[in-house]
Formats: structure tokens, sequence, C-alpha cells
DNA sequence: TTTTTAGTTCTGCCACGCGAGAACTAAAAT
DNA sequence: ATTTTAGTTCTCGCGTGGCAGAACTAAAAA
């Protein structure tokens, strides 16, 4: 009851998306869990399901699964009469995640208008061109909801 | 000639887009530099001054600007009749790494269908959640293009 | 020809993050 | 009461990255 098995494809897919996730900066455990939690034929797996399946340690897996809950990327599930937790993704973060890059990016909008604001007006072309990349970033802002309206309304 | 003075603000403001910048994944040296150059009074520094200014070793200066011109976030001018190069931020990188960041989200769509082609088809409601997914990356990738038209349209 | 300028490259140190393994713990099962 | 389960926490070592300082280099100036 007690050894997830991968095929190839399944292994290559968790290195694959293992690949993107560390270059957003988390770490290989972590991104491994993500990957395994997402092509693994069952969908909530225990503490030593995804302990086995990708052969880390108890304080890797430990750790792995605490910091991706802390940012709710994964949840747990109980059984009753079963002391186990059962984790898995939570897929809809995806579309929050995004929102929430996309809202990081851009609040380097309000660093960027403070160092505009704060510049010698001696740099006039300088300035203009600073201040079109603040436009640009205070419209992309407002498009957000619209784009997401427009989701919703085409999905129905 | 050489002793670029900063005033608390401008000192403050480079901290503060540092903090930004390190987050995305950039250095302190790298991202101080970069804020050096958007607040300075001058929006050309030499190598030295931009040394004094940041109080960097030379070599953390000559590592911090060639890394930032392989990415392309700054460059630099020449005068005739001196020796020295000029370095100054490419504003309009921002832009461009505005869709470079999306594209680099959006591109996770590409593993997120070969997982979802690779999956167990016994979890229906698991695959229809991320087969959304997926359609919300494909939705915003198509929507890109059209944003940026419209603000160009804009902007006229 | 030697000296100065404008950097580059090398060496070494320190801090940090990751993960293994072992020791520990709290609850449940026996 | 003791043993097992389901983890957590601690300690340690390893690899990496960032920076300083010093040695180096290529071109220009003197």
């Amino acid at each position: 009851m007690e050894e997830i098995k991968l095929t190839e494809k399944q292994k290559e897919l968790i290195e694959k998306l293992g690949v993107f996730l560390e270059r957003s900066g988390i770490s290989p455990a972590q991104a491994r869990v993500m990957g395994l939690l997402l092509v693994a034929d069952r969908v909530e797996l225990t503490f030593d399901e995804i302990r086995g399946a990708l052969q880390l340690s108890k304080s890797a897996t430990s750790n792995a699964l605490n910091t991706l809950m802390q940012f709710e990327k994964i949840t747990y599930i109980t059984k009753t009469g079963d002391r186990k937790r059962y984790f898995k993704t939570v897929i809809a973060t995806q579309k929050s995640d995004f929102q929430k890059r996309f809202k990081q990016f851009l609040s380097m909008k309000e660093i960027y208008s403070q160092i505009l604001e704060a510049r010698t007006p001696d740099t006039p072309k300088f300035n203009a061109e600073l201040a079109q990349v603040v436009d640009f970033m205070e419209f992309m802002e407002e498009q957000l909801p619209e784009i997401f309206a427009k989701w919703k309304a085409k999905k129905k």
C-alpha cells in the first residue's frame, strides 16, 4: 500500500517541470514534489509515498511539504480512521499565482514613479522614457481585470 | 570630475529598487548598479564613478557591469578622445522584460499539457481542473499581443 | 621606453541553502 | 506500559555565489 510506481514518462515530466520551477526560485525537492503531485496516478499521496517515490530523506520531505503548504501550493486532506495526511496540489493556485507575479512585477511601478519624481529635471529625454515605462505599467495594471473578466465570460 | 554625490533620497531609492530586483534573482551589486543608473543626476556614468558611488570593489563593479550587459539591462557609449566607457540603463528593456517574464510563465503551458496528456483517465475531475489551467494560459497567450497593440494605439 | 589608465582575472573567504541521517516527539495502537 | 506510527527538529557537510583585494594586462599617454 505504499510504493508509488512511476513510469519513465512520469519521471521525465517531473524533472522537466522541476527545471521550470527551480528557475523561479523553488528548491529541487519542492519542485519534484509539485511535479509528483501533478503526474501521479493518484491525486492524494502520503508523506511516505512521496518520500519513497522521490527518494528523499524524511527531513527533505518534511521541509518541502511544509514550505509548499506555507505558499499554498499544496494542501492535505485526512481520512477518518487514518492518521496519515494526504497531500495534493492546489491547482487553482496557478491562476492566482499568475496574478501574484503580474502584480509583483507591476509593483515596480511604484518605485519607478518615485524615482521619476526624485529625478533631476535636467535629463528630460531620459525622464520621458522612464515616464513611458511607468505609463505602460499603469496601463497593464488596468487591463488585468478586464482580461480576467473576458476569460470568465468566455468559459461561461 | 569623479565623485558622484547621492542624496539620501537617491540612496534610499537605490536600496528600495534593490530589494525588488534581488527578489527576481539579480545580485545586490547588480541591483544597485541598476538603481544608480536610474536615479543619478547624470545618465551616463563611468566605471569609477559607479564604483565610487556604490563603494564596490573593482571586481564586483566589473562583474556586475558585464553581466548586466550580457542581459542587455545596460549598455555603454564612448566619447571621442576619452578612453572611458559611459554606462547607462536601457530603459526600453523594461517592456520586453515584461514580455519575457510573461512568456516564461506561459511556457509552463507546454509542460502542463504534456502532463495532462500523460495522466491517467481515472481522475477526471483533477484532469478537468488541469485542463482549465492550460486553457487559461492559452487564453492569456492570445491576449498578450492584443494588449500590446492597444497600448501602442493609445499612446499614438 | 616607462608610466598611467581603465579595466579584467585570479585567489581566497564568508554566508547561505539544500539535503542526508540521526535523534527526538506526540499521538495512537497494542 | 511499551511499541509503532507519522512525522519534526537538529546537526552536519557539501556545493555555490557574491564580494574584496591583489595581481595582472592591453592600450594610450608622457
